[in-house]
DNA sequence: GTCTATAAAGTGATAGAC
DNA sequence: GTCTATCACTTTATAGAC
């Protein structure tokens, strides 16, 4: 290992650590197991972290991170402009349960990552302050999608936004432990269904 | 410890070790955290348990029962025959949010369970066969409430109820995270009105 | 700078005294 | 039956050789 950049060595311990957690979970993800994965000799580790606790706050710092890449397809836009404002939402919630599906491990890993850090006094604030950007993140993309079918929320849109984010939670989880695509896609058209019953028609009733 | 039967010591070992669960959790539940916090000496351990991994097992069964008897608040009825399917869900939906408020870190802990039963293949069966009870039970509660309201689902009712544990999940999820029990409320209101809206009207419109 | 070797503490499990 | 004492192993972290 001559001469790696510490920078680089940290990124390196960092990648092998998630995908331990991804793999056998955050209890796995032992300072022995990680410098392995890594092809490392111990002294590496606390050569780049003052301590395991340093590492797996950076865990944390990146699985939030990550799952804020995951909630972000729900802002992509579908084309078809003669779309509904249900199917709009049904489309963003389909396109992050296949980030789900696309790779299991690494979702749960995340979660395991996320309850992690609500147990540590240090990294709690941070889940908190993502699970807002998340919210936040939504509410953009439910404005949007109702700017776009000219529609407008009875509701706060910062409570539907909270609904959103409570039902994709749930619909992964009910994913994870069930497996069942056609279950997972029919919650999601439920849960889009009612989404947009919290949206106000424009003329005609739809 | 004096001639006391294995069974109850089997039983006070399990509560121990659920304590510490919820106070400091899964990884903190060592054989010897666990009869130190029953007052018992460490060969006890062995002697109703073959492993820690039996322990283990025993929890997750708790864990998951447990939760069973969270959620089945959601089967209670008011009393007042005036109310309307929205409000008969709202108010399932903040009993329940009443009981995991009671107490959090057992919430937590059970959170924990749940994500540990996953890792482990013996356990995983239990909690996938579990989180259908849990399904089916919310079923019969919105059969029950739509039959005292006079109303009927638009969608099958099986749906309808993995939108509600979804939602539930997220909720529980959602306050732990942040512990704001206006945005919570909030929340549960949203999803009540959400869930309402899968069912139609028997008369006129409301 | 890098890594082998080891320290210090904790873990699940068990043998064997009473 | 009950429990002290201990084994064999793993963990985080560090000292010190090269």
């Amino acid at each position: 290992m001559a001469h790696l950049p510490a920078r680089e060595r940290r990124e390196a311990l960092i990648a092998a650590a998630l995908r331990i957690v991804a793999r056998e979970g955050v209890a796995a993800a032992t300072t022995r197991a990680v410098v392995a994965e890594a092809g490392m000799p111990l002294a590496s580790f606390h050569y780049v972290f003052a301590s395991r606790d340093e590492l797996m706050a950076e865990l944390v710092q990146r699985a939030v991170s990550e799952e804020y890449r995951a909630i972000a397809p729900l802002l992509a836009s579908g084309e078809s402009t003669d779309a509904s404002l249900g199917d709009l939402v049904y489309a963003g919630l389909v396109r992050y349960l296949d980030s789900v599906k696309a790779d299991p491990e690494r979702e749960r890993g995340m979660l395991e990552l996320t309850q992690y850090a609500l147990r540590d006094p240090e990294t709690a604030p941070l889940a908190r302050l993502q699970y807002e950007r998340y919210t936040a993140l939504v509410q953009m993309a439910l404005e949007a999608a109702a700017g776009r079918t000219e529609r407008s929320w009875l509701v706060p849109v910062g409570e539907v936004a909270r609904m959103v984010v409570a039902l994709a939670d749930g619909m992964t989880v009910s994913w994870l432990v069930r497996r069942e695509d056609r279950e997972a896609l029919a919650l999601a058209r439920s849960a889009a269904r009612a989404v947009e019953a919290h949206a106000g028609v424009p003329a005609g009733v739809r």
